[in-house]
Parts: C-alpha cells; structure tokens; sequence
RNA sequence: UCCGGUAUAGCUCAGUUGGUUAGAGCAACGGACUGUUAAUCCGUGUGUCCCUGGUUCGAGUCCAGGUACCGGAGCCA
C-alpha cells in the first residue's frame, strides 16, 4: 500500500492511499462523515461516506471517537472545502484503538488544566507548531555555528560547584558528596575554546532561583559559543549574526506554523541588522529622562529592559555594565575599570534578554581578586586559572536562551509553552 | 520570598442582602440528517461548592488558618 504523510498529499492526486494516524475530530451527518485526521505532520480532512466503505464499515466508524487510532485507505481529491485545499475520500477505515474521554476537548481549557495534560495537549495544533518552531529554531543554530567552523564540545550537567557564584542551584547527592546541575557550561566551554578556537555547547541549564515569572523555567536550554581569539566587538557580531540567521531561517521554514500560532509577521520582517546598540550609560540616561528611579551602578529590573526594548523593532544590545553586577569573569574595559566588556541583547516586544555575553577577563591576578570579592573558593577554579597559565589568549562568548527566543518568535505569552515538558518552580510533571 | 487575585459538574464559568431542592454553556451518551468547518435539531446524566476550624437557627456565600493555581516583583537566559 502507498503510506503517506499528509504534508506530500498534494503529490498524491487521484492516487489511493493509506493514511496511518489518529481523529482529530469526527462530525457525522447521517450516511456521510467528516473526520479530521492527523498524522504527526498535519491534518487532513477525510469523507467517509456509506456508500464507500460499505454498512458494515460505516457502522463500525459510529465509534470513533476524539484521538482514536485509525488507519485510513481513500483516493486524494482537490477540494476547496476542505481544510488546506486536499481531501481523501475513505474507501476503508482500520480502527486501531478506539480513546475513550479524552479530556482535551474542542473548548476552552485554563492553563494549568492543559500543563497537567501536557503528554495530549502536544498533539493540539498550536502546541504542535510551537514545538515545530522551536526544532527549526535548533536546527538553526547548529547550522549556523557548524557552517562557521565551531565544533560542538558538550559540557558536564553534573558540576562540582557553582560557576558564576550568583544563582541558586540544584543540588543532588553524587556518591556521597555534593553534586550541583549545570547553570551554564560557560566555564568549560573556555576550557573547549582554547583547544578548538572556536566552540559551542548545546544543552539543558538548570536554575533553582524561584522565580515565577513567565519568563523563567527551572530547566531550560542555552546555546553558548566560545572563540578564542576574539574581543567584545567580535562577540557582539556573532550574536547579531546568529539571531539574524535564525530570524530568517524561521521566517523561511515555518510561515504556516506561525500563521497557526497567529504570529505578526510583518513585526519579523522588521527585524534587520545592525542592531541598535546602546551603552549601559546611555540607558540609565534614557531611564532617568523618562522617569525612572535609577542610579548609575543599579542592575535593571525587567519594566526598564522592557522600557529600552520597547524603543526599537530589533533586538536592542546594551553594553558596558558596571563590573559590581556582573559575573567574575568579564574583562575591565581597558578604557573605564569602572565597566565590563559585557553585552545583553534585549528582544523587542517585552521577551526580555535572550543573550548575554562578554569578553573574558584573561588577567590571573584580576581573576584571583575577584573569586576572593564574590566569596567563591579558589580551588574549585583552579583548573579554570589554568586557562590562564597556559596559552591564554583574549576570548569572548555569549549564551543564548533558547526558550526565550521561540517565545519572542513565536508571540507567546509564556515561556511554559516553548519546550515540551516545562519545569518551572510548581511543576515538575507530567 | 514579597504583593495582589482565584478555587463551584469532565471543561469554562454564573450563583443576589447568608435562606430551604446549587445553575448555564460545552463535552459525554442515545437518536435524526450525504458537504460539515468548535455543524444543527431532539432527548439523557452530572457535584467532597479546595481543606480544616469558627460565627450563625441556617454557610457555596461571612471570619481565621492552610493548600493549590494565576498575575506581578526580585533573580536571571
């Protein structure tokens, strides 16, 4: 038998076929049924009429439920009235399981309700296109970095202490003794950096901060290269390049699943390189004119990022922090020890920061200094100093939060949606 | 952790100044219908009113504590 999928139905005209899925919906009228079938790649509507498929058949069909398994044969048909243009007119229905009170039903559902069925509610149309999105956000990435030469060199999850020295961790037990998840594979990807030149590592980040936002997820994904031989204005570049390069993959891949999800286009189409760029100084001003109560040294908060976000159609990149609200590792700006060589990029629309990156600090004794400031054990970095001792060359990375950039393209209302199983701070299953 | 809100049928919700038998729509189930798009029409059922305690002749409704969830803050990708 000729199995196919719908999203090749259109090469199937007039042709017989089998359909191998599952009803999304099943209305009947008398002699003659509806059934909206999907196959993991689309939906695609179905006629089954008695005629066709013979008593027996028909009366067997009369079960069919929501989500039940069928196995379809029929001939393809062009047909305006159907959904995407292609029916199939069934000339046999293999039922392969009949589901029984699939709590997903065709109305409205609350959130909490639709996350404690989240194993079913990735079969709904939006849910499908986000998770469609987010693979052709993945795919992306690694195309981008792979075409540029970077190698991806996988960091450890399972680390002996904390890396940054500022967030909250997960701690597990590790054959007697203290094990924490990874909140970046920053360290190790400078580590990769200095053996390959350029690096990336992909994977799984885990934060035990609680936060409660729809912004945060407790286990979520960060892409995050690491080129040796590379200053802030480099790294900069590479960010841009990169979001861009996703911009218009997804732009190119999936205008129908963002369609799906009611995305605005025409506000995608608007995001083009350069960037705006703006200094840390620049925005505490823009805050302060604006009303804000602000100091120079303040971190923001995210009304402000959202404030400066809000200026532009692109990413906006802020650069140049105050060294007291940053991790340990960024360089003194040679030109104002008071600042980093560190650099955010804010997505526009209120997503927040997807990207944060920086030059590293390459000084051994600086480095020392600041370990000391922030209260972290010089031991545990001693293999990072390292780095220092042996060849060390000026380097920059970034990390990028996947989840946030599906979010932003996707114009979703809330991080939970953007990976198929979200940990946040009350939910750990299903 | 802090501030604010919500909790009633499988789902989404209404429920008056505290009042006797707690409702609607959808879903489900049975039936009619050969072009439906969340079809329509007829019929059928549904409750730990979140939990514990209190006030009261009487609590879904008022009070206290707890729990869960939602939104926001802080923290961050």
């Amino acid at each position: 038998m000729n199995k196919v999928f719908i999203k090749n139905i259109k090469e199937h005209v007039d042709k017989e076929v089998t359909l191998k899925g599952w009803v999304y919906s099943f209305r009947r009228s008398g002699k003659i049924g509806f059934l909206t079938f999907r196959d993991g790649f689309g939906l695609l509507q179905c006629i089954v009429a008695k005629n066709d498929i013979g008593e027996e058949n028909f009366e067997s069909v009369k079960k069919l439920t929501q989500e039940s398994s069928v196995v379809i044969e029929g001939k393809v048909v062009e047909n305006e009235r159907a959904l995407g243009g292609y029916e199939v007119i069934a000339s046999k229905v293999e039922i392969i399981h009949i589901s029984k009170d699939y709590p997903i039903t065709p109305k409205e559902h609350g959130t909490d309700f639709l996350m404690n069925h989240r194993h079913l509610w990735l079969r709904s149309k939006k849910q499908h296109a986000i998770l469609k999105v987010r693979h052709q956000i993945i795919k992306a990435i690694r195309d981008f970095f792979d075409s540029n030469d970077f190698t991806l060199v996988d960091s450890p999850i399972f680390t002996p202490n904390a890396a940054e020295g500022t967030s909250t961790l997960f701690e597990t037990d590790y054959f007697g003794k203290t094990a924490y998840l990874a909140q970046t594979g920053q360290l190790y990807g400078e580590a990769s950096a200095m053996a390959f030149g350029r690096h990336y590592n992909f994977g799984p980040c885990f934060r035990a901060e609680k936060s409660k936002t729809r912004r945060h997820l407790t286990e979520f994904w960060m892409v995050e290269p690491e080129i040796a031989y590379c200053d802030i204005e480099e790294d900069i570049q590479w960010a841009e390049d990169l979001l861009v390069y996703i911009v218009n993959h997804v732009m190119s891949t999936c205008k129908d699943h963002l369609m799906t999800l009611g995305r605005d286009i025409e506000v995608l189409k608007k995001i083009k390189a350069p960037f705006p760029r703006l200094s840390y100084s620049d925005c505490v001003d823009i805050l302060k004119k604006d009303g804000f109560d602000v100091e120079w040294g303040d971190d923001f908060g995210s009304p402000e990022e959202t404030h400066i976000a809000e200026k532009f159609d692109s990413p906006v990149i802020v650069h140049r922090f105050p060294s007291k609200i940053k991790a340990f590792y960024m360089k003194r700006d040679p030109e104002n020890d008071k600042v980093v060589l560190g650099m955010d990029i804010l997505a526009p629309e209120g997503y927040g920061e997807i990207v944060g990156g920086s030059e590293r600090e390459t000084d051994i004794e600086i480095l020392l200094d600041r370990i000391k400031e922030e209260g972290l054990s010089q031991e545990d970095y001693d293999w990072f100093l390292d780095l220092r001792r042996f060849g060390s060359v000026p380097h920059s990375g970034f990390g990028m939060g996947l989840e946030r950039v599906v979010a932003w393209l996707c114009g979703l209302t809330h991080i939970r949606q953007t990976t198929p199983f979200a940990r946040t701070m009350g939910r750990l299953n299903p």
